[in-house]
DNA sequence: ACCTTTAGAGACCAATCGGTCTCATGCGTA
DNA sequence: TACGCATGAGACCGATTGGTCTCTAAAGGT
């Protein structure tokens, strides 16, 4: 026993895993019992219900993955590179994903209804989060005249995430990653013509 | 009693809204009870499981929406202006869906697991048909002159599918159809660069 | 060395899950 | 009119769900 920290460590990265695979509905307490190796009492003393254990393990999930895309970036790079480096990123979790299961946003998103309010909230979270990360390329490339002086950031970055999470969706649907190829091609236009 | 195809229409349309709405885990076969008003007896005489039930649900939602898109097509109008008019549609459809719960591909496709062969063969099923509608639009225009000869149908097709899924998604997430906007609009422009 | 605090085990709970089976009933047919 | 079969009611099943509660025992403070 002792070390509580370590413990709830313990049972959040499990957890994150767990939840980002099977889904939220898909996994059951005893599914985090078997992975952790604690039984009932030692998972509820530390987390009051299963939806307050989802939320904390998605926040997890995500931070792991834009841990894994920032660390990607070289420093001082045009806004514009800095985009395409974005992009050959992505191909290459679609094949080795960061954190297991792949998107959590994705993952997270269809299952949330509004039963499931704190999970809910963080994934919202997170999408806009990770929206604002890519406009402000974005918003940096415009200011120094990268990018033309009509590009609009937010819209930008809204497409970029549209585009990615819908070829997700339907690359894994399929089972085949190399579906998404048309749309990484047309996302590589779309930075370029933004040039001025 | 009596008139067993009736009975089974009845379970499939209650059903297919209640899948398309609370998913396929969510969704109890005693909330498919209630919501028919049969008991377990009647529905498991006509489907031998809830997956297999799930699956002509499904099939059943995808066509009716198909067929709500369809119905929006003016004949003998050129390409161009049938994909304007579908993204028109698509924008009507965010706020007034024809199907309840919105885009059946979209929400089951996620949480189709390999525990549910039937249901994803037919998820994938429609993706397909879907795809291929949308680039026989494309295809039709680039035969007829009015989209550039280098114009690649099923690229295009994907990444109007993709987009627009992608955008459903963000858009339910964040209780915002405007979300889609700037993801429309980009379509849109990339339509306008493809003629010729 | 003792005593308080607390991490965690694990029995227990009611509710619900998908699914099965038997039986009553009403319609079509002979 | 009587029979037989299709139809659906609903009791029942074992498994599993998320969650609670009590109790043990180890660790830290004094």
């Amino acid at each position: 026993m002792r070390n509580a920290e370590a413990t709830i460590q313990h049972i959040v990265e499990k957890a994150s895993v767990l939840f980002n695979t099977k889904g939220y509905a898909g996994t059951s307490i005893n599914d985090i019992m078997e992975e952790t190796g604690l039984k009932k009492g030692g998972i509820y003393r530390h987390f009051e219900s299963k939806e307050m254990l989802a939320a904390i393990a998605f926040r997890y999930s995500y931070q792991k993955l834009k841990a894994a895309y920032l660390s990607t970036f070289t420093k001082g790079q045009p806004a514009d590179q800095k985009l395409y480096q974005f992009l050959d990123t992505f191909c290459h979790f679609l094949a080795h994903p960061p954190v297991e299961g792949g998107c959590p946003i994705l993952n997270t998103a269809t299952e949330v209804d509004d039963t499931n309010l704190p999970l809910r909230e963080e994934v919202m979270k997170a999408a806009k989060d990770w929206e604002q990360s890519v406009a402000s390329v974005y918003r940096d490339g415009k200011e120094k005249g990268i990018f033309k002086p009509s590009t609009d950031p937010e819209a930008e970055a809204r497409i970029m995430l549209v585009s990615i999470e819908g070829a997700i969706l339907l690359a894994k649907l399929h089972k085949d990653m190399s579906y998404t190829t048309p749309v990484i091609e047309s996302l590589r236009q779309r930075i370029q013509n933004l040039r001025s």
